[in-house]
DNA sequence: ACGGGGAGGTCAAAGGTCAC
DNA sequence: AGTGACCTTTGACCTCCCCG
C-alpha cells in the first residue's frame, strides 16, 4: 500500500482519483450516501468511492496537469496528405532511382576506377553531358513535375541545370575524406561509394594492424580535397605536378571549399540532399515559367518538409535547415562562373560543347551548332536575365549597343525552344 | 536557478535533459513543435521541452557519460556568451539606428516626397552613394564587425554591397501597397514610411467616406508596383509614358516580383529583415577573409538566431525561415544584372561612376577613375571569383586570353584596398 | 584548506498504458 | 467507457569532485 495523493491507496483508487479530479466527474447516489466500499464493493458506488477518497485524505491538488503521452508513434514521412510525390521519402527515392540509371551503364567501367584521371575541360564537358541526362530522369520521377506543362519543365530544365552539375559533383565528393588511397591508385572507400563498400570494408580488414596503413594515411591525406566527376575523372585542389588545367581547377577549388566543406561538417545525409536540389529545381523564377505560382507551392512544399524533417533531429537539428539553405547563394555563384568558364572554352575553340549542353547550360541558341530553329534572336537571348549569366559575346558587346539597350519586352514569353523534348525523352 | 549543461535551467529540466541525452530520446511533438513550456506545462510536450532546452543553451556535450567522473575537462563547452550584439534585438537596433541618420540628413527633403520623380540612370547612382554611406554605418553598430580585423571589415563590406543596396530598395517598397496616392502627388502611408504615418492616418481619417476616396484608389492600383529609392525616387513596374529608362525598369521589374513580392506575402517583419540582411552580410565565403571561419560562426549565430526568433511566432511560423532565405539566390541574381547595367551604363559614359560606386560595388579598380593606387595588377581584377560578377572588359575579352587563362594564384591573399577606410570613414 | 558550482545519482510519487 | 495491474518519467534532494 503507497501513498497517492496524499493518502495510503490502492492503485485502482489512485487512478480512479485521477481520472475523476483531471475530467471533473460529478457522480451521484442511487442510495443514500453511506454505500459500503471495501475491497469487494468499490465499484458499486462512484459517488461513495469518491467521498471515501478524500475522507481518507487525498488532495486533489496533487493530481497534475496531463503530460505529454510516453508511447507516440511517430508519424512517417510518407505521404499521407499530398500525393504529389514531394514527401522526403519520395524525392530521396527519385535521386536514388536516378542515380542507379547510370550506375548500370557504368557497370562496365567497373575497373576504371582503380586508374582516375585527372579532368580535362572535354573531360569536364563530357561528365556534364551524362550528368544532364540523368537531370531530366530524376526529374522524371518526379510526378509533380510530369504533371507541368511541358513548356513549364523544360524551362525548369534549364533554368538551373549548372547548380545541378555541381551538386552532384560536390555529393559524389562529400565522402573522399572517408576515401584511402592504395599505392596502385585503387580506392578504398569507408561509406558507400556506388557498390565498392563491401569489398573496401574488407581490404580494411585485411590491411588491419599492418605497417602499410601508414603509408596509406599519408597518401590519402589530401583526398579530401579532390572532386570526383560523374564519369570518374578527378578535380584536385592542389595542382599536383601542374597537371590540372588552371580554370578547372579554379572551378573546382570554390566548389570545395563553398560547397562540399559547409556540407561535410553538417554531414548532410542523402534525404536533405535530395530535398535541396528538389528547392533548387523548383524555382518559381525560374524564365519563362507559365505557372510560377505553381512552382512556388511546390517548392514550398518540400522546403517545408525538409524543414520538419530536420526539425526531427533534435540533439542537432538546430542551425542546419539554414545552413543547408545559405549553400545555395554559392552554388549560384560558382555555377555562373562555371558557365563563363566554359563559354570561354567554347569560344576559344578548346571544348566541344554539344547541342544538349548548349541548351541546357548555356542556354539558348548556339551560334556554332547547327540548329533547327535559326529565328532564335540574338546570340546573347536578349531579355533573359541572366539566371544563367549571359556573357555578352564580345564582338556584340564592343560593336552593339543591344546588350545595353535590349529590349526585354520583346523578347517571348517562352525563350527559344532549341531544346526539343523529345530529344532528351521528356516524355 | 543554477546554471546546468550551459543554461539557467530548474532541477527537473536539468533531470529531463541528462535522461533524454543520454538515452537519445527521439520525442514527438503532437502539435505544431510551437508548445508553450513554462513551468506549468513543462511536462505537456517533451519534444517542445527539449527544443526550448536546447534554444536556452544547454549543451549535450556537456552531458557526461553514466557513472563518469574520472575523465573531468569540465569547461570547453564554454561558449564565447553571444555578448557580440547578434541578437535579432541588436540587429534591429542597429537597422533603425542606421536608418535615422540619413532620415535626419533627409529632414530637408521633407517636403520633396510630393513629388516623387521617376528615377534615371544618375539617380540611381546618386541613391546607391547614398546607401552604400549608410552601409558602412550599419555595419559600424554590429559590435561583431566592428571587432574584425580592418581587412576583413572591407572585404565583407565589398562583397556584398549590391545586395544591400537592392534589399534596402525592396524593404523600402514593402508597403507601398499600403499607400495611397493623392491627386496632388502626394502619398499616404498606412504603416510606418518614415516619419509620415500620423500625417498620413489623420488625412484618411480626414477623407474617410468621401468620394474622393474613389479617385484616389484608382490612382493608387499600381503603386504596388513601385519601387523607392532612398532619394525618393521611385521606379514603376509599368513603363507609364516611356519616360523609364528600359535598364533600369527590368532590374525594378525583377525587385518587384523576386524580392519585394514574396517578403510581402509572408509580410516580413522589421527585425526579420534586419537578420537577413546581417545573413547576407557576414559571408565566410566573401574574397579575402583572413578568418572566413570566424564570419561563418557569426553568420550561424545569426540565423541561429532569426530561426528561433520565427519559431516563437505561435501560428505562422512554419515554413517562414525557408522562404526568407530563399529570397538570397534571386537576390544575388538581380544584384548580378545590377552591377552588369551600371558597368555598362559607365563603359558607355551615360553613368557618372565615382570612386566609392567603383570600389564597394564594381569591386575593385577602375579604369577611368583616378586612384591612387595605380598599382592595381588587372582591370579584370584576375583571379578574384565573380561574388561581384566581373564583366570581361570587352577589350581584354578580345584581345588577350587572359581571363581564360589567368592566373588565380598569382592574385594577393587580400584585394586590392583602393578603398581607403578613413575614406567611408570606418573608423 | 574549504566552500560552492555543477557534474552524477536516487527513488517516492507523480504520470501513462492497454488488455479486460 | 472505465478499471487497475504494471510500467515510465519526473524532480527534489543527495554525493562527489574540481577549482578558486
Amino acid at each position: 500500500m503507497d501513498k497517492y495523493y496524499g493518502a495510503s491507496s490502492c492503485d485502482g483508487c489512485k487512478g480512479f482519483f485521477r481520472r475523476s479530479v483531471r475530467k471533473n466527474h460529478l457522480y451521484t447516489c442511487r442510495f443514500s450516501r453511506n454505500c459500503v466500499v471495501d475491497k469487494d464493493k468499490r465499484n458499486q458506488c462512484r459517488y461513495c468511492r469518491l467521498r471515501k477518497c478524500f475522507k481518507a485524505g487525498m488532495k486533489k491538488e496533487a493530481v497534475q496537469n496531463e503530460r505529454d503521452r510516453i508511447n507516440c508513434r511517430r508519424p512517417s514521412y510518407e505521404e499521407p496528405a499530398q500525393a504529389n510525390g514531394l514527401s522526403v521519402v519520395s524525392l530521396l527515392n527519385a535521386e536514388l532511382l536516378s542515380r542507379k540509371v547510370i550506375d548500370e551503364t557504368n557497370n562496365a567501367t567497373d575497373a576504371e576506377i582503380n586508374n582516375r584521371k585527372l579532368a580535362k575541360i572535354n573531360d569536364v564537358c563530357d561528365s556534364i553531358k551524362q550528368q544532364l541526362l540523368i537531370l531530366v530522369e530524376w526529374a522524371k520521377y518526379i510526378p509533380a513535375f510530369t504533371e507541368l506543362h511541358l513548356d513549364d519543365q523544360v524551362a525548369l530544365l534549364r533554368a538551373h541545370a549548372g547548380e545541378h552539375l555541381l551538386l552532384g559533383c560536390a555529393r559524389r565528393s562529400l565522402h573522399l575524406s572517408d576515401v584511402l588511397l592504395l599505392g596502385n591508385n585503387c580506392i578504398i572507400a569507408k561509406h558507400n561509394i556506388g557498390e565498392y563498400t563491401a569489398r573496401a570494408a574488407g581490404v580494411l580488414r585485411a590491411h588491419a594492424g599492418e605497417h602499410l596503413l601508414l603509408g596509406c594515411a599519408r597518401r590519402s591525406l589530401h583526398l579530401s580535397d579532390v572532386l570526383l566527376l560523374g564519369n570518374n575523372c578527378i578535380i584536385a585542389k592542389h595542382n599536383i605536378d601542374g597537371r590540372m588545367d588552371i580554370d578547372i581547377s579554379m572551378i573546382g577549388i570554390r566548389v570545395m571549399d563553398e560547397i562540399v566543406k559547409p556540407l561535410r561538417e553538417i554531414d548532410i545525409d542523402d534525404t536533405e540532399f535530395a530535398c535541396l536540389k528538389a528547392i533548387v529545381f523548383f524555382d518559381p523564377n525560374a524564365k519563362g515559367l507559365s505557372q510560377p505560382q505553381k512552382i512556388k507551392q511546390l517548392r514550398y512544399q518540400i522546403q517545408i518538409n525538409l524543414e520538419d524533417y530536420i526539425s526531427d533531429r533534435q540533439y542537432d537539428g538546430r542551425g542546419r535547415f539554414g545552413e543547408l539553405l545559405l549553400c545555395l547563394p554559392p552554388l549560384q555563384s560558382i555555377t555562373w562562373q562555371m558557365i563563363e568558364q566554359i563559354q570561354f572554352a567554347k569560344l576559344f575553340g578548346v571544348a566541344h560543347v554539344d547541342s544538349l549542353l548548349q541548351e541546357m547550360l548555356l542556354g539558348g541558341a548556339s551560334t556554332e551548332a547547327s540548329l533547327e530553329e535559326p529565328a532564335a534572336p540574338s546570340p546573347l537571348s536578349a531579355g533573359s536575365p541572366p539566371l544563367v549569366p549571359q556573357l555578352p559575346l564580345p564582338e556584340a558587346a564592343v560593336f552593339d549597343v543591344a546588350p545595353f539597350k535590349q529590349e526585354p519586352n520583346a523578347s517571348p514569353e517562352h525563350p527559344s525552344r532549341v531544346l526539343k523534348p523529345a530529344e532528351i525523352t521528356l516524355l
